[in-house]
DNA sequence: GGGTGAATCTTGTCGCTGGCAAGTTTCCCC
DNA sequence: GGGGAAACTTGCCAGCGACAAGATTCACCC
């Protein structure tokens, strides 16, 4: 299974993925090419589409991967709700390249069963925070409102640093800045 | 100037990009194509290459036409930062095109002259809502995190609604959605 | 240990794209 | 009406995604 000598590989798919992400962090999406990926793995221009079909495919991949990086750090960031808002801006910064691909459905197949299935986890993760509010908070009687404002707020965030758009004063620590923006909405702490 | 007949086209620039604002509509920045609106516009392949250099050319100037329609808009909405929110969703639903580019600095040229100009007017119009709170609320000592608070929040709904992301449920009304998850930052309205 | 089917990877080809170069036609303005 | 600039053309090249057909190796079972 290890080994990269010989005329198989051993671990295209991995590496592929692993690559892919490389190359989007460094020039985005649009930039990625599949024979640019098998130079890169020193495998022939062909090689990948055994494993991912076409393009498509491989982003597919990445980003049902994307989802469940994003479900397993949402766990792991504890109950409260701004804790888990933080934890996905974390996300959305330390693996841009995942979260970039996640939220363009345009680049890949949304309808895949292993997409779908991660993207639900991803989901549920989300709306745990948000069953950790107070109960007597004002808008307790719409938790999918609030479910929503919160991850809105910090989807916005993470996509404005991403893009770049924000301006320089906002400093360079994206978690004290969310947990900053976040805390408006609710009393949330 | 006007007219299409003859070996000047008469009106080439402005047919792309209108032209260009369609397919990104129906099938994403991804899927435009120089040659395609060449075609389309009935003009040779490399007639684009004159008004916009190069692809990235060509979304520079879409990108900075979405940043002034979307200053204008804001303008239009008066000033409670509520209705600007609100505003600021429906420019994105309703400009999708545009609103997709603007905020994908890798498809084009961020430091362009005409770009960074527009884009300062829009970031200006977004501002002024801010200043139409009351004073006497809570985080009125940081208005600039306001400022970012009310973008990121609006921002994020307008990406998830674009993305097809968010469950069926919210409905069809981006504008009333929009609203009621703003209410939730500060006690606006 | 040998054979067989499946998985993996290669080579070759096609149409399309973006970008460049060089030439042609038309417009504008003096 | 003439000259220079602007607008558009044809022709070309390398790179890309996708497909087809063939070569090599692996896994498994007898």
């Amino acid at each position: 299974m290890t080994g990269t000598r010989g005329y198989h590989h051993g671990d295209l798919r991995r590496t592929l993925l692993t690559t892919a992400v490389q190359v989007i962090e460094e020039s985005g999406p649009a930039a990625l090419s599949l024979r640019d990926l098998a130079r890169r793995a020193g495998v022939s221009h062909a090689a990948p589409a055994h494993h991912f079909g076409d393009k498509a495919g491989l982003l597919t991949a990445l980003a049902a991967d994307g989802f469940d990086l994003l479900a397993k750090a949402l766990h792991g960031a504890g109950d409260a709700l701004l804790d888990r808002g933080v934890a996905y801006v974390d996300f959305a910064v330390r693996h841009r390249a995942h979260f970039e691909v996640m939220f363009r459905a345009d680049l890949y197949r949304p309808d895949a069963e292993e997409l779908v299935a991660a993207r639900q986890r991803a989901g549920a993760a989300l709306n745990l925070g948000v069953a950790a509010l107070p109960e007597d908070r004002p808008t307790a009687e719409d938790p999918q409102g609030d479910a929503l404002a919160a991850w809105s707020i910090m989807h916005g965030f993470a996509t404005l640093w991403l893009s770049g758009a924000l301006p320089a004063r906002i400093g360079d620590d994206p978690r004290a800045a969310a947990r900053a923006i976040a805390g408006r909405l609710f009393r949330m702490e």
